[in-house]
DNA sequence: AGTAGTATTTAGAATCATTCTAAAAAAACT
DNA sequence: AGTTTTTTTAGAATGATTCTAAATACTACT
């Protein structure tokens, strides 16, 4: 998301998603939504709300990433099994996952076609399309 | 893979895998690969087994799963956070999954073209790129 | 501002898939 | 048969996530 986000700006992005500005989603989402884009998980969240003197609890960054999930601000992402990433990133784009060290990084949707699928099921409807580009021996880039 | 496999052919591919041929796994072996692909979970494997009258504990059923994926037998599937699921098809393909049953189906990997990647850091080597459509409102066609 | 009513947060328990542990059982080797 | 090595196992442990029911914070209304 773009730089110079002002706390109206995230307050208006929750009145606009039905959420009530409280304190702990206010901090969630300015740590989401105020700088560059971002991979988090719940865990991660919670203990940079922790080390940023803000008190929240686990359970409430679970139910706040799902809420923005539900309300189209977040992406939920699985990559390996037993944990969730949220990518802030909410435009159509795939993933380089580095194995070794857990890291993301956003890859263009524009590099990777899709040709002709089996014919779906009646009443069947394309969700989403998820690709992960999994890569050993290596830390991404700076 | 193919139909007309025999216990013999099983045995085989157990010692090529340098795997004993225990009674655990020759079953699971068998419940495997004797007849066409699956997308098999842990506790789906574990329960079809006892369903059989075979007794094998779930901790080895884990392990089976595990070894078959090291020695190229398997690939693992993450496909939903909090359950790996495993297929007997190693060829190269993508897959469809359908979020309300849970199921998945294979989709020809031909039908999916990747353009370029962004450069590799140094050192950094694929090591599997994994497609999923996520369908929703519909069942795989029989 | 005060208060009623609803939404949100929270600590801690519960759950679920998976992994670990250490002991028992099975297989292989001599 | 006896010894060594591998495998299996029950049950405990783990780790991420969800649930529960009580406490707290917001909002709207007067």
């Amino acid at each position: 998301m773009r730089q110079g986000v002002t706390s109206n700006d995230i307050i208006e992005l929750l009145r606009d998603a039905g959420l009530r500005p409280t304190r702990q989603r206010l901090s969630l989402a300015w740590q989401l939504f105020s700088g560059s884009d971002r991979h988090v998980t719940a865990e991660q969240l919670h203990s940079e709300s922790l080390g940023q003197g803000v008190s929240v609890s686990l359970a409430t960054v679970y139910n706040t990433l799902h809420q923005f999930t539900t309300a189209g601000l977040l992406r939920e992402l699985v990559v390996d099994s037993g944990r969730s990433y949220f990518d802030t990133n909410i435009s159509a784009h795939h993933h380089l996952y580095f194995e070794d060290s857990g890291k993301l990084r956003d890859v263009s949707g524009d590099n990777i076609a899709i040709g002709e699928l089996p014919a779906l099921p009646e009443g069947a409807e394309i969700s989403r399309i998820d690709i992960i580009i999994r890569v050993k021996n290596g830390a991404p880039a700076a």
